[in-house]
DNA sequence: GTGAAAGCGCTAACAC
DNA sequence: GTGTTAGCGCTTTCAC
């Protein structure tokens, strides 16, 4: 960048103040005579002066930026939390820098490291399916860094965390299956270690044995590449004696994928088989049929997780992490039979 | 943030060197003593050193941080395009910060002041479709900060630009629609400022004229709102004696909105009226009938335009401004008619 | 090869 | 009310 930048040093010289009354100027400072702050401030103005945020930040030690990770952020549920912690940020004059881990650990620790190094004053993570050891995370517990985890959270950190009811989701969702009649139902998942994917098990488990239909290991998947093991999966469900009547996805992208591979095989949807989804994304109101999904308030994950970050850095020292965890909705559309 | 960092002086004062050796070693500088080089890289490590880029970043007057300013992040074209930014700057060591408009010209200006006082190395902007003054633009230039605009650009300024080819993407989509039979075909735009709203506008006209057909302004809307304006500009189509028998839409939004209401009132797609949307959004493919759009390279823009920002970043200092276009691809689904 | 010293642009005691 | 001064953590001359 060109040296072309003014500084509060040009201001001062070009008025023949001191440095500090500019500065103090500048920031509405209670001592200083209105007529200097008058002729600083209209000066600035004419010269379009930008105070350095980095020398600032420097000298406060705060920068008033968030870090934020997210597995990928074209995803629609991803990008939705960003433009809610980005709109909750700028309203408190925070600024967000973006990083993706797209899906490794490796990348996600170095987007923390580099975080850091750029001093942001707290972390708002959402963790790699990859993710499984902790490390990274406890050390910035240990520096004492404010870190929030959303969605992808992990029980092995003491941090602030925000989630939704997922297994409540699960649970409802299955719980409607059974209702409109369905007696096999299947759950294709995510990794073992992926928080969500276990949550929204254990849903589907409570609202089977609420019914007092057994639980087949037969019928739960753990996917850990959300493409080939998804279509591995599915291809094993149809392959058997005995078909499921239903499938639970962990996600909308899978339950779509679930549907394009039902579709081709001309198997009816929900006739023979209902499907569930997860999420909300766009898509599962478009295709066809469209898709019976439990919606995740993904802006509100934004801006909570971005709250709650507000509240610990304004609150005492003697902070404990709390977990938010809000509520899911079942959205019935047409992948599933009526009651 | 809690004083709890380790600087460049602890280091040195633990192991007895001075500042500028620690510094040296840690900058891999060439005079250097191999044997102490490695004592500062392992006690580095052993403390978690995080070098400061807040503090490097005043020094060097560089923060090695890309400023982006979308209208929404969490529109799927604008958040592929921030992907293909953040992966290509994240593979040269720079990170990014993200701003959304909100599609308003004083948030898109509070932004960009907000970037620029942090000192950001480059500005990579797509235009607010409020946006129709250019001062905040030109004060950029002024001070020499690169600005790389994309998709949403404009002629008013002297700086890198990354499009898409939009005039021979709505030229090839309307031709095929001729070719497939149509005879009276709209298009509904955007407001009349915006670019990409024109050149699809041109590229329209051009192959309407191509093939003789008259050029009829009753067919044309330029929507300052893309909810309200879009719907009553449809419902002025139908209420006509001579309806079209195909839209060609600003973007897939429109479209999709466009179809939402022919469905409601029983008008078939395409038998009736052929659709083509803009931009391919994951959403095209699954509605129902799918809809035929001209695709655009969004991760490729993104990349593109963050390569652009180095060139000039890199680059001497008699720089002059280039404009690429990428090109489009027209997807024949089945929201059109077949030859 | 190494250390002392200046300075990036700003804030905040501290003295007057 | 105002100016002087020190210093945030780092890089980079400049001597030696």
């Amino acid at each position: 960048m060109k040296n072309t930048q003014v500084t509060i040093r040009d201001l001062a010289l070009k008025l023949g103040f001191s440095i500090s009354t500019v500065s103090r100027a500048l920031r509405n400072a209670s001592n200083v005579d209105p007529e200097k702050k008058k002729h600083v401030l209209e000066l600035a103005e004419k010269l379009h002066y930008q105070p350095n945020r980095v020398a600032q930040n420097l000298r406060i030690k705060k920068t008033n930026t968030l870090g934020v990770v997210v597995p990928q952020i074209n995803l629609h549920f991803f990008s939705s939390v960003i433009s809610g912690i980005q709109e909750y940020a700028a309203m408190h004059n925070y600024g967000v820098m973006i990083c993706q881990s797209l899906e490794s650990l490796m990348i996600e620790q170095a987007n923390i490291q580099m975080l850091v190094s750029n001093r942001v004053d707290g972390l708002l993570i959402s963790l790699s399916s990859e993710t499984n050891s902790f490390g990274h995370l406890q050390t910035l517990l240990d520096k004492r860094i404010p870190v929030v985890l959303f969605d992808r959270i992990t029980d092995s950190v003491h941090a602030n965390k925000v989630i939704v009811d997922d297994r409540d989701g699960a649970s409802k969702a299955t719980e409607y299956l059974v209702r409109t009649g369905c007696k096999t139902i299947a759950y294709i998942g995510g990794p073992e270690h992926l928080y969500i994917s276990n949550q929204r098990l254990k849903g589907y488990t409570d609202a089977l044995q609420r019914n007092a239909i057994p639980v087949d290991g037969d019928f739960i998947f753990h996917c850990h590449n959300l493409k080939s093991d998804v279509i591995a999966a599915t291809d094993r469900l149809l392959s058997r004696n005995k078909r499921p009547d239903a499938i639970l996805c962990l996600n909308d992208p899978v339950a779509v994928q679930v549907m394009q591979i039902l579709k081709h095989k001309n198997i009816r949807i929900p006739d023979d088989i209902s499907i569930i989804g997860f999420t909300n994304e766009p898509v599962s109101q478009f295709i066809e049929p469209s898709l019976t999904t439990v919606s995740q308030p993904a802006d509100e994950i934004g801006r909570v997780a971005a709250a709650l970050f507000l509240e610990q850095m304004e609150g005492k020292d003697d902070f404990e992490p709390v977990t938010k965890t809000l509520s899911t909705e079942l959205l019935i559309r047409n992948s599933t039979r009526s009651i």
